[in-house]
DNA sequence: CCTCGTGTTGCGTAATTCGCACATGCAGCG
DNA sequence: CGCTGCATGTGCGAATTACGCAACACGAGG
């Protein structure tokens, strides 16, 4: 029996949003999921069949595979609407930074240790940033995710920065926890925050918070560009654009103290 | 202990799922999702947390609520990525679909009992047929639904009719099986299918199917307005547009036999 | 202050789940 | 063609795990 953790965890739902994650990341068989859980392939399998009963999954007639039902995610995602109003409100602040900077504008929020890219407007130039919606990336290394990080207390940013896992991506991701710190920190002065080529090479990101009607920093907007075009000398120029749409966004989201 | 059924689902991950889609249907507590499920609250605390700390829910820290984490469902969401895209090749047709008809166009698949909108194109019209994606509706009572049972081989249909539950939402909703199933001969004759005002008085619809590559039936696209305009008299006319556009789809798709 | 309702946690029980073992089916190969 | 290897799917018994009970903490309301 392992030992009784702070907060004891439903082991059957556990494993089963587990092998349904596995699912939507590639069709599945019970083999792959006992192997990658650790567990028997019966019990894998009785997972699966659950969530297929339930509407998560398929199983291919033919291979016996397991599928994500995008159907049925599809329905999920509809019920949480409120990100769809967002898409909606925040579509033409990232239309209008797209056309003012010329490259992709996008529009993300935190979860764990990711952002999520929820809205964008990719640039229309032949070489331009561009990725499909609900990707995330880690917050350390994105300009988005730095812009988030920032907003929150010092004490919350410290804890935070000593125990995340600074995974390094490119010779420039910052992986010291006290740079980030200092980073962090000159980030909530500046008002902006600058991704570069700290995930990708080559790719250059800006971004600034988004204040809700409590001044809470729910999301973050910014653009994303090859360093060819996102160079040093246009890059104040670029952030001012940035931070102006972001005060433009919160005021429409009823933030106190931005411009109307 | 009850009896054993043909295939025994995992008990506590069938119950977590409940109370993720209960929460996604409005926030929740520990007492309603124990009230609704039949099982204790401690039960239903310790499935709510598992599925907090694998980040679907989110608890509100002064009410104590329970919420969806809308970004969590956004990232699983974007997993599916099909579904987008089919958005994207839709895109073009629904949108002449719109423009030759004047009503709102929507492509919906099957999920379960249900149909599912995956993508739409509002009518501009002052007085439009309107709902958010990811709506879903019963099938036996929408043009959609119809086109796509109308589709299943005759045994399929048959048994599903007999079994179903043929809720009623007007007075024109046909909830006799018998007659159910010689109207879906029809609509297979014909090629399409109508709803007379049978989800909702005052809107009728008219749906044809959409084939892909197998000619298997993966979806449906049809119209939807107020009867004042999707007169009797226009409908064999709006029909043949319908049926036309799905054509002209699903050849995009690779259907064979379609016009190219 | 008392009561009621709810969130949260400890604990013992027993129901539920888990892993083993096996039947079955399929694909590749000698 | 039959043998072998591998994977899915299903009984079944053991015992781990999840469940319900009970109790505590806390806040609201009377």
């Amino acid at each position: 029996m392992p030992p009784r953790r702070g907060q004891q965890l439903v082991q059957s739902l556990e494993r089963g949003l587990a092998a349904l994650e596995m699912a939507l990341d590639g069709n599945v068989r019970p083999s792959h999921v006992a192997e990658a859980l650790g567990i028997d392939r019966s019990t894998a399998y009785r997972l699966l069949y659950t969530l297929m009963a339930k509407g998560y999954l398929l199983q291919d007639e033919r291979t016996r595979e397991f599928t994500s039902n995008p159907a049925k995610f599809f329905q999920l995602y509809g019920k949480v609407a409120t990100l769809l109003d967002w898409s909606d409100v925040a579509g033409d602040f990232l239309t209008r930074l797209r056309d003012q900077s010329g490259e992709t504008a996008n529009l993300g929020v935190r979860q764990a240790n990711n952002v999520i890219y929820i809205a964008h407007k990719p640039g229309q130039a032949a070489l331009s940033v561009n990725f499909a919606l609900g990707t995330s990336r880690p917050l350390h290394c994105s300009a988005l995710g730095k812009a988030l990080l920032a907003a929150q207390p010092d004490a919350v940013t410290a804890e935070w920065v000593a125990s995340a896992a600074l995974t390094s991506y490119t010779a420039k991701t910052i992986t010291e926890p006290s740079r980030l710190k200092r980073h962090l920190e000159r980030v909530r002065v500046e008002g902006y925050a600058v991704d570069d080529e700290e995930t990708f090479a080559g790719v250059r990101c800006i971004a600034a918070p988004l204040h809700d009607h409590r001044a809470q920093v729910i999301a973050a907007l910014g653009i994303s560009g090859p360093t060819t075009r996102i160079t040093h000398e246009r890059l104040p120029h670029f952030a001012q654009n940035v931070m102006q749409v972001a005060a433009q966004l919160s005021a429409e989201l009823g933030a106190p103290g931005a411009e109307p």
